[in-house]
DNA sequence: GTCTATACGAAGATAGAC
DNA sequence: GTCTATCTTCGTATAGAC
């Protein structure tokens, strides 16, 4: 037992209310997973119950998906001077991807999201008011190189919204049905949406 | 009461199911949706259990995806003979148009598959199937576009499972954060893919 | 075919020993 | 801080009257 209980406890919630969701997962799970006795009330020295255990994992993710966000967008909107087309390529190539491997290790709040919206409350707005400002901030990123002639011009928040789209619903179809031998792999997928888009 | 007991409760089953999961939903709360008497045990002269239910509504649903899907795909593939790059794109707009539909028809589904697949036993494979049919449908015709020369030359399983990922995670979207004023509305997102890929 | 009443078990939650 | 034991509530499911 490398950790304290709490901690233990908030692992197992995170785990089973995305697998099971949170009316299909027992005090009685969270226990057994987190190494204590099944049935015993010891879960109840830690947290006021499993509604509040919930929440605290649902906030505890969203943090983490903040900080994710902030580390991987340094403060200041980095623009390369006289920067070629095959530059800004790359570098969106690299969002692309950045947002695959965000949504993947955020796999389980997205889940838990999907599963139970309605349990989490003013959590919830939260959610949707960070996924704007990441949806906001693409766009914004796409007008610039649009003006900068680096791609060819559209309307940058529908081409924003179609590329988020694409993404996310990548992410979620690999994760309902996990084909083992994937047939499009990310890299495949980035590729193309590039290609298409400049 | 138009319509029998037995429908009613299947209804309101599907209703329920996709909004609460089959754990957050109860027998009761399935019997007062139906117009009965929550917690007298009438449901029982019509199902033998809640799970029994579960997966009658599931497979009735799937077969109707299914239906749907025939009725939008004649079984000719019709070729249109000398076609000009406009009627590739109306092609295309309709079909992306119909999938978003179909989306929409079928959310019920697709909401109860991404929250219980795990209860929905063999039927998951069915819906995997069904899945991956209509991705090698989509295949199969952009190819024919590519070699008809209607549409740039690329790889087109990797476009194809783009178009989907997109009107798959742009319906799971509008579904989760429903934005009154959508920003980009679904004839924007067609539109702006269309005009990708041509 | 729906109701009232109820048996039964599962799950949430608490008390108190260690 | 975890256990055993227990209380209580709730949900599944059945029996039998109407």
């Amino acid at each position: 037992m490398a950790r304290d209980t709490r901690e233990r406890l908030m692992e197992a919630g995170l785990v089973l209310f995305s697998r099971k969701g949170l009316a299909g997962t027992t005090v009685s799970d969270i226990e057994a997973r987190a190494g204590l006795r099944a049935g015993s009330g010891s879960f109840y020295r830690h947290f006021a119950s499993k509604d509040a255990l919930f929440e605290v994992v649902v906030r505890r993710e969203l943090d983490r998906y903040r900080a994710t966000i902030r580390d991987a967008e340094p403060d200041s909107p980095r623009e390369p001077r006289e920067p070629g087309v095959a530059d800004a390529k790359v570098a969106l190539a690299l969002e692309f991807h950045q947002t695959l491997t965000t949504l993947d290790q955020l796999g389980r709040l997205e889940t838990i999201i999907s599963r139970d919206a309605r349990a989490m409350g003013t959590l919830f707005d939260e959610v949707e008011s960070l996924y704007n400002a990441a949806l906001d901030a693409s766009t914004h990123r796409l007008d610039q190189l649009m003006k900068a002639g680096q791609i060819p011009r559209r309307d940058p928040q529908a081409l924003a919204e179609m590329i988020r789209s694409t993404l996310i619903g990548y992410h979620l179809n690999t994760q309902s049905f996990r084909r083992s031998p994937r047939r499009v792999s990310p890299a495949d997928l980035i590729a193309t949406l590039i290609d298409l888009i400049s």
